[in-house]
DNA sequence: ATTAAAATGAGAATAATTCTCATTAACAAA
DNA sequence: TTTGTTAATGAGAATTATTCTCATTTTAAT
C-alpha cells in the first residue's frame, strides 16, 4: 500500500485536474492497487482491497471513479466473457501495451506484449488505414485471443 | 422472416447434431433473426424481434440458447462497452471474418473485413506464435478499436 | 404412435451496475 | 491558515442484465 510515488502522484494529480477533478482518497487508492497488481480486478476486488488498505471507499464510489479513470484514459477496462468489467492500469512507465490471451473455462487471463512481432507496427498501420476509410476517429484498441491455457486443456 | 434456405437449416441441424442438440423453433428463431440483420443485436432485442415473428421465445430461452450458439461457435459475442452483451452471427457464407470500430460515444458499430492489409496473415502468424509461447490454445480472437464515429466528432 | 431425453416458458432469484441525496472533502484564493 | 465553492463521497435503494427453478411441452429416434 502506498505504492505510488510522489512523481506519479502529482502526475495524476495534473492528469486529474485538467478534466477539473480532484484526487481524491479514494481516486488514490483505486490507482495505487491497480498500479500494484498484475491481475485484471472487477469493482467488488477493486472494492474488497481497499478494505484492506486503510481507506473505506464505498462501492458506489469505486464504479463512479473507475467510469472516470476509464473515460480519461487513466485505466483500462475490458470483459474476459464472464459479464463483468475488468480493470487495468493503463500504461506502466517503460512497459508497452499489452493484449490478452483469455481461457474460455477458468477465465484466466494471460497480458503479453504488444511490441513483439512487428505487432504495434502493424495495428498503428491498420488504425490509419482505417481511420481513413470510415471516418472515425480511433483512441485505443484491445486484441484478445480465446481458448484454453495450458491447464484447462490437459483436463480433458 | 423464414430467411433461412433449406440448406442452411440443415447445416445448423447437423451442426447442433454433434452436440446431441436439437433444432428448436426458439433456436431456429435466433440463428434468423442474427442471420438476417448487420446489427449486433442484445438479447433483450433478438427477444422482441421474435416477438415480431411468430416464435413466442421466452427471454430466458433467449439467453440460454445464445449461451449454447456462442459455446459451439455458431455466434460470437462480444461487448461493445455497455455492458451488455451482443450478438452476431458467427460466419455468413462467403463472407470473411471482421472486426469493430465501437464509438465510444453513442455505441454505434462498424464492422470492417479482417481480410484487407494482411490482416489475416498477420493474425494467423501471431496466433501460431502465441500459441507456442504460452502453451495456450487458441480458438478465435477479437479485435476492436475504439474511438468516435464521424457524426459523434463533428458534434464536438 | 411411443417414449426418453432435451428444451421450453414464466417468473423468481441473483449479480452487476447506476442512481439519489444529504453530508463531507478538496483546493484555489484571500 | 482559514474560507467558500464546488466536486466528491457513502449508504443504500433502484435498476438492469443474466441465471436459475421447475412443472410442462417438444423433439426425434425407435
Amino acid at each position: 500500500m502506498a505504492n505510488l510515488s510522489a512523481t506519479e502522484i502529482s502526475w495524476y494529480y495534473n492528469r486529474l485536474n485538467k478534466c477539473c477533478c480532484r484526487l481524491t482518497k479514494p481516486r488514490r487508492a483505486i490507482l495505487d492497487i491497480l498500479d500494484d497488481t498484475r491481475k485484471h480486478l472487477s469493482a467488488e476486488q477493486i472494492y474488497k482491497e481497499t478494505l484492506k488498505i486503510s481507506s473505506n471507499a464505498g462501492l458506489s464510489t469505486i464504479y463512479r471513479n473507475l467510469e472516470l479513470l476509464v473515460r480519461i484514459g487513466l485505466t483500462w477496462e475490458f470483459d474476459a466473457g464472464d459479464n463483468k468489467a475488468r480493470y487495468e492500469i493503463a500504461k506502466r512507465p517503460g512497459e508497452s501495451h499489452h493484449h490478452h490471451l483469455i481461457c474460455k473455462k477458468c477465465n484466466s487471463i494471460i497480458d503479453y506484449s504488444a511490441s513483439v512481432d512487428n505487432e504495434k507496427d502493424f495495428i498503428k498501420k491498420r488504425e490509419k488505414n482505417l481511420s481513413n476509410k470510415y471516418n472515425f476517429k480511433i483512441e485505443n484498441h484491445s486484441i484478445d485471443f480465446f481458448g484454453l491455457c495450458y491447464k484447462c486443456s490437459k483436463n480433458k
